[in-house]
RNA sequence: CGGGGCGUGGCUCAGCCUGGUAGAGCACCUGGUUCGGGACCAGGGGGUCGGAGGUUCAAAUCCUCUCGCCCCGACCA
């Protein structure tokens, strides 16, 4: 059928999205409404926004984590309830992380090995506080083909467990000591609600597993390791975290201690970005783990594990996201620079394309290089999935570039452009790279500092919520009446009380120390 | 698990109230013109309306059940 011209007209004008009314109520920010059919509204479209049919973080940022996962191709959703698929672009984010933080767990001593998936249900649940934790989040495996199983097997929701069976034959000596060992393996969890990334039925992390000879050398090692997660996070995902001690309400099923790195997301929300737990003796006396000492005497080894997962994922998104889309820090982005040729003749095309083997030839062996040479999109199109995508910086290449002899960059975290000669190409983007890794950090940091308040008193922290969110810092005497109050009257949870209480040095009369507050994912 | 919302070509959605056998934009394919911030023209392909059952001469539309997704809450290393 012909479209007629008042259809085509239609056509052009740019659809505009329903704008988002924001409403508040005495308990803060209460979600986003659509506007009615017919409601009068007006379009407010900032200047600089490119990027069309992306929510808004401020309109409504649980829409926004969505469309951007999807969009950007991280991931998407699988035909299983609760289940994800890790699509190309977000599986080379996890590969980029996985290589730098295995790099940084091997030189901490670690091995890495593997455990099987499937772990009898006899062995789950020789640790009651253990298995009461997991027991609602346990997948079963009741049938081997047709046939029943006399014993039913969990699907992992963590290796505990089945490697503390394994650790009991393996350590006789305290010559055996420490055993460090790490995996790196998918966990199931059945899920009551599910969010891509954050949380997720099935997903995929790194779990260590450590046993020590003394409860000092145990305890040192938990902490190596938060510190191992707290460095990984703030220099290779640019993600400012607050390393500190959960609460015994927060802390893991069978843990004596566990901690934790906190990260803060935009919407001003925390986020437990990893954790690091000292599980003290109680797995190794109902797993039988035991070495003699130098005396002779036989002992109960000392033990930890810890974790982070695919989570890492959605705390990079919300981090540092923008209302343009990802915005990703180069060490751990799959393209770190992205090239977008430019031509509109014939000749133009030839002389581009020449000049596109040199700058390929000058940067390939230094950086993630993805040059995007395809005909049937713009230029102008590339720019803006390329923002959505995170690719830290864009190359530009058009005539103008290759008659001069430069390459047109433009950073994504803040649309800077420079134009670079070809010569010094390779340290230039080098050197931008990192700069973009720093003002993300730096930025992440500001946004955290801005979102932090200060509070003494209960009061003082429900005020606090009823209008904003962030992080309230608070002196706190380690009552868990305490804790259940501000999360009854706020909603707010106890992050973490933090390792590095310098920051707060002074700043309360109480002299108890500061815990971190926050509603949290 | 409770409350609410939504499942219609790949995507976003209209149609459902008032049953009559499916539509738009984007995307996709072909040809051409384009290309420095999401190009344009012409032609074309594709869905049986999440699934099952029921009511009816007739169901995307009404009823029941079920699966999935989203939001809020509860729960949760």
């Amino acid at each position: 059928m012909p479209r007629d011209s008042g259809a085509r007209l239609a056509c052009r004008v740019r659809r505009v999205r329903p704008i988002i009314a924001r409403s508040f109520d005495a308990r803060g920010w209460r979600g986003p409404r659509r506007a009615r059919p017919g409601e009068l509204v007006s379009e407010t479209q900032d200047d600089k926004s490119f990027v069309e049919d992306l929510t808004d973080q401020s309109d409504d940022f649980a829409r926004w984590y969505n469309e951007v996962v999807r969009k950007a191709q991280l991931a998407d959703y699988a035909p299983v309830r609760g289940c994800m698929v890790i699509r190309p672009y977000g599986f080379g984010l996890w590969e980029n992380m996985q290589r730098l933080l295995d790099a940084r767990i091997r030189a901490t001593g670690h091995q890495n090995a593997y455990f099987p998936v499937l772990i009898p249900e006899s062995l789950l649940k020789l640790e009651a506080e253990h298995v009461e934790g997991f027991a609602p989040q346990v997948a079963w495996v009741t049938h081997g083909g047709n046939d029943k199983l006399e014993e039913r097997l969990a699907i992992r929701p963590t290796s505990e467990a089945i490697i503390c069976r394994m650790y009991s034959r393996w350590i006789e000596s305290y010559r055996d000591l420490p055993v460090l060992l790490n995996q790196w393996c998918n966990v199931m969890r059945w899920e009551k609600v599910t969010r891509l990334f954050l949380r997720t039925t099935e997903f995929l992390w790194q779990e260590g597993h450590t046993a020590h000879a003394t409860a000092e050398d145990c305890q040192a090692e938990v902490l190596r390791m938060l510190d191992v997660y707290r460095s990984f996070a703030e220099t290779d995902l640019a993600l400012p975290v607050h390393a500190g001690r959960k609460s015994d309400a927060e802390k893991f099923a069978g843990a004596e201690m566990t901690y934790s790195i906190e990260a803060l997301m935009r919407d001003g929300k925390a986020l437990q970005a990893g954790t690091s737990h000292n599980l003290g003796q109680h797995f190794a006396k109902v797993f039988d783990i035991t070495f003699q000492d130098e005396q002779g005497r036989r002992q109960h080894v000392h033990q930890t594990s810890w974790g982070v997962s695919t989570r890492l994922i959605g705390a990079v998104i919300m981090a540092h996201g923008d209302d343009q889309g990802l915005r990703l820090p180069p060490r751990v982005a799959p393209i770190q620079a992205v090239v977008v040729p430019i031509w509109r003749t014939p000749e133009d095309r030839a002389t581009v394309r020449a000049f596109l083997e040199r700058v390929k030839g000058a940067l390939t062996e230094r950086v993630r290089l993805h040059v995007d040479d395809r005909e049937q999109y713009t230029p102008g199109w590339k720019y803006n999935e390329y923002e959505l995508r995170g690719v830290p910086l864009r190359l530009e290449v058009g005539p103008k570039d290759v008659a001069k002899g430069t390459v047109m960059s433009v950073r994504r975290d803040n649309r800077a452009k420079e134009s670079i000669p070809l010569e010094s190409l390779a340290p230039r983007v080098t050197t931008l790279l990192d700069e973009v890794q720093a003002a993300l950090l730096e930025s992440a940091r500001a946004f955290r500092a801005e979102n932090t308040a200060f509070a003494s008193t209960l009061e003082e922290i429900e005020a606090h919520f009823g209008e904003r969110r962030g992080f309230v810092a608070a002196p706190w005497d380690g009552s868990p009446e305490f804790e259940a109050q501000v999360r009854e009257r706020t909603g707010a949870t106890m992050r973490c009380v933090p390792l590095d209480q310098a920051p707060y040095a002074g700043r309360f009369r109480a002299a108890h120390p500061v815990a971190l507050f926050a509603r949290a994912y």
